[in-house]
DNA sequence: CGAAAACTTGACCCAACTCAACGAACGTGG
DNA sequence: CCACGTTCGTTGAGTTGGGTCAAGTTTTCG
């Protein structure tokens, strides 16, 4: 990895927009080694029941999900994730795993040894800080994930997760002009919001037999952003974008 | 607060279950300055939308839950604390809260400065890695739960949550010989595994009628636990009970 | 160009919800 | 200590949102 390397910024890059960072946080980071990794559709990231691995990874590009499996053998995701996003912090600092990550695109992953970022987290308050951020707006995503699929009905989980998509897209740098490509399969869509493939297929139907989104292929076009956000019951409030702007303590 | 401080020492007794302290961390805990707060079945703990206080509180005693609410007005328990557990980790590093924590129980509470709080994780790694563990499990909870509501069966929904809070009732040191009190209502059952509270009444009973659980008003009592973690698909690994033991990196 | 995967649509079904009424426990004040 | 209101739990009857099954159609990709 050469000295002005483009990996490691696009690691500072999301570190700060979690908090703010100095030049020797930053000088830190970029002396981290790290191995680039690529991974194609369908391949596990990281696997379930493994005692975690010696290395921690993050997103470099390409998008990639969290699943469970229930007994049944039907399947949750619990977790979408994208450019700049840490695919198994769990595993920083816990002894198992208890989930696989998947690519859901072609996936670029930096590893990082585990000892090393560890060692980072623990001697670099600001990078514990954006870490902290990070980890704590991954929780509280969970939690709004829980609602969507605790207690709304199928238009409002589908229509949750489109602006939850939006939204993210748009921060992680995506190309986003009123619309975007929508990343998964309906079976997939389901999975991530407890439900059929074939009633997600009515649902996105319905939406768009309202005027809400427009629908070619995968590709997308909201209509009627408020429209959307008022079926989903959607606030941005839990993706906490803004935790840098208003200067923190 | 006197200098052998019960209050305090909770809160290392519950990070000792996380990683391992030495004797400086625990002298920096014990020396954090803190208040008791008391709060009665119902109150708010912590409030939607806030900015996020100046101090951070940890369970002391009794129990507590997390709520979210929905537009339709229909509410979801996201997750449910007990002594020892820290109730605004999230606000501790973001700038907003978006849910609610009540009391369940009379709760006593101890309130941590939040500034001392940061102060100690950034600066003192055993203690900020037992909290990262802490965090951690927290989410990896959360994920369970999405499992749960998603794509469990209402049987399936109640057992596990029952499942669960018996080994978590344990680890926290509560009474329990095979059963425990419930600590909470069938709405708010219904509320934390997304249903009705009519239909969490006639899962009870069916758990009930076909042997796995015996039910007198509000106890209940294990009689088949090995029925109930297969009704449950309930599996222990995602509550990381057992982070310690092995020595870790 | 052919096979497999993804998407659509229809018909039917069932788990969980709603509505409603009643009984049991609990707390409060007289 | 008892009367009484309120909350909690229980049960029944009827409804419905979303699942299941199944058959096509379109897209993708080797």
């Amino acid at each position: 990895m050469s000295s002005d390397d483009p990996i490691l910024s696009k690691m500072i890059q999301k570190l700060k927009t979690r908090a703010q960072l100095g030049a020797e946080d930053c000088a830190a980071i970029l002396a981290l080694p790290c191995v680039l990794r690529s991974y194609e559709p369908t391949a596990y990231i990281v696997s379930e029941g493994a005692h975690p691995k010696s290395h921690c990874s993050f997103i470099v590009s390409g998008l990639a999900f969290r699943q469970k499996l229930a007994a049944s053998g039907s399947r949750q995701i619990v977790s979408i994730h994208m450019t700049g996003d840490f695919l198994d912090l769990p595993s920083l600092f816990l002894n198992r795993v208890d989930h696989n990550v998947q690519a859901l695109t072609p996936v670029q992953t930096a590893e990082i040894g585990r000892k090393a970022l560890q060692d980072l987290v623990l001697s670099r308050p600001a990078i514990a800080k954006a870490m902290w951020v990070d980890a704590l707006v991954d929780g509280s995503i969970f939690r709004e994930w829980v609602l969507n699929v605790g207690r709304r009905d199928a238009r409002g989980r589908v229509a949750h997760l489109l602006c939850e998509f939006a939204l993210k897209m748009k921060a992680a740098g995506m190309p986003e002009n009123g619309g975007y490509e929508l990343p998964m399969t309906q079976k997939q869509l389901g999975d991530a919001v407890g439900l059929t493939s074939v009633h997600v297929n009515r649902t996105l139907r319905s939406l768009a037999e309202e005027g809400l989104i427009e629908r070619d292929r995968r590709h997308l076009v909201f209509k009627d952003w408020d429209g959307m956000r008022a079926v989903g019951d959607f606030s941005a409030l839990y993706l906490h974008l803004d935790q840098v702007e208003p200067a923190d303590a």
